[in-house]
DNA sequence: TTGAAAGCGTTACCAC
DNA sequence: GTGGTAACGCTTTCAA
């Protein structure tokens, strides 16, 4: 059958030509109601023909649905570029498989937060049914504040005890844990601490590679690298911190896999082999750490399942469930960087 | 002043709260039309204490306009979990980044084209502006089609003589003989083509290079490795073709970063040493190629660059211009790999 | 099984 | 400067 361009802008024209009200075109293309089949194979037929797509910022409106989510990537004051950074851009990518997968769409936001309304302007605005947030940023508050009112929401971040917004995350102490008792098995003993040090998330890392550090009786070892999370920033923060230390590590971890790779560049630039000099192990499980060479040892948060656990969560919510956040158990994986 | 979250839904309940007309407010809140200095701060004040938000998709619907960008990326058949893939990840990172400064959202779907109404389907649903399509896939003739019909359609692909559709790209065939010739120049005698040698993208890459090989008269040392696009497929068809081989190349070109990625795998895999034994230059100029230990050569699409101009085209193109697609000149960018 | 009509929450035209 | 009101295109009662 030929398609026919003429221009059918609505259901209205639709219903004329087929001499129907415009309830029954309705009908017949959602498939809700019952209509008589010929008539709905004629409607059909019809509209196929004349290339008729419905127009579905009104369905919204009317149904007071719209079948999308929201997915907001909140930016820090300092860091600009985020929205091409490699952990936000995996993340999106697994909501967006996730979301498709349910017949969701994704729209898409960059917001750097100057009031406490970044969530709500979306949330409220009748064009998503739900709200994801990838990662609490300098935002813990804020998040904790809206989730009050608002209630599809969840954010992919850390856990405190009383903590009222939804999110998924890993258990960053245990994985911090992980890390560093890795690193001592393979015979480190100056262990370094390259990242953010504060924070929900950074925060518990840290504080896990210091327990086990403490307990393997290596406390003075411990280096701490206070860096950037960015890229770019971690890296030339890494070469000043390493060419400053009394101390040369012989293991690092690092706060994330991206700040991982900075950490890996820079002792390149010093002259440092890894694993041979230093043995270094990321924070993520970036399906990019695989392709580094040496492919980076990390602990997996497992990006993908977490995001099909913020999607699974997230529609139980719009459902009105008050489903809770999820803790992701992290899985270490060994590569050649270590 | 303190936000009280009565559920304010709409202007009309504002209207009756302030005494005004919904038309007044209306005006108030959105700086259109003249409105009294004195009530416009009244309304003001009384929509900010109650937390209203307007509805936007009520907005759009009446305005016929959404401040909203699709992106669509279609996946072939082959090719499932695409959307995760390095190039559609910094693509839509770039995009996004693109978009919202110029105050536009961004609605991304992934896509299965199974009929020719992949792209129409979202372009009539009223729910966006203009559409973003990343790659042509294996549906250059069907987006021919639709270029026929809707204007505000931007491509990020090849270009073929007599093409309708708007599209972004780089000079495939000159960035095909800039890196052949690097690689001559670097003192390779036997060049391999990697990646796929079909499509307006790929084959003209491969083009590139067998003219260059041609004219440097190495005509006979030109080796074809026949692989799929995607990091894993490429890397194990790689293997297999290089254990194949009679010919063992010496300097490899890569169709895509991804490609190249799995290139130095299967190299590394066999023993190879990158560049020692075997040179490889990747094309794209992904930023993870940055990242790679060797850091990747590679023939730089500027993507970033290129996204920028598939956004001022598509705005253009709104705008009802019939702006015509743009050719990016790549850019050679050496490092560690070559 | 079908149709008429009332919204969904805005904006914009036309009076006043 | 402000208010009434008709759209925007759809879904969904309620009657017939």
């Amino acid at each position: 059958m030929t398609t026919d361009y003429t221009k059918v802008r609505n259901l209205k024209e639709i219903a004329e030509l087929a001499g129907v009200s415009t309830a029954t075109v309705s009908r017949a293309l959602t498939g809700t109601g019952r209509v008589n089949d010929e008539t709905r194979a004629r409607i059909a037929a019809l509209a196929q023909k004349l290339g008729y797509h419905p127009n579905i910022v009104a369905r919204n409106l009317r149904k007071q649905k719209t079948s999308t989510v929201g997915v907001l990537v909140p930016l820090g004051h300092e860091d600009i570029q985020h929205l091409s950074d490699p952990f936000f851009n995996a993340m999106t990518g697994f909501l967006a498989d996730a979301l498709a997968e349910l017949g969701y769409d994704l729209l898409l936001s960059r917001v750097i937060p100057r009031d406490e309304l970044w969530v709500e302007r979306l949330a409220n605005s009748g064009r998503v049914d739900g709200v994801l947030v990838i990662g609490q940023s300098n935002q813990f508050g804020a998040l904790e504040a809206i989730a009050r009112r608002y209630r599809p929401l969840v954010v992919w971040g850390g856990h405190y005890p009383g903590q009222i917004h939804c999110a998924v995350g890993s258990q960053n102490r245990k994985g911090g844990r992980m890390a560093a008792r890795h690193l001592i098995e393979r015979g480190c003993r100056r262990i370094a601490f390259a990242g953010p040090t504060e924070g929900p998330e950074f925060g518990e890392r840290f504080a896990g590679v210091c327990e086990v550090v403490a307990e393997a009786g290596l406390g003075d070892g411990l280096i701490r690298l206070p860096t950037h999370f960015e890229l770019n920033a971690a890296y030339s923060d890494i070469l000043d911190l390493l060419r400053a230390t009394p101390l040369m590590p012989d293991g690092i971890v690092a706060g994330a896999d991206v700040s991982a790779i900075g950490v890996i560049r820079a002792l390149g630039a010093l002259g440092y082999r890894v694993p041979d000099d230093v043995r270094v192990v990321g924070y993520d499980g970036l399906p990019i750490g695989e392709l580094l060479t040496p492919p980076l040892t990390t602990v997996d948060q497992q990006l993908r399942h977490g995001a099909g656990l913020m999607v699974d969560l997230l529609m139980r919510r719009i459902a009105g469930e008050d489903a809770p956040g999820i803790l992701i158990d992290p899985v270490l994986i060994v590569r050649g960087s270590t």
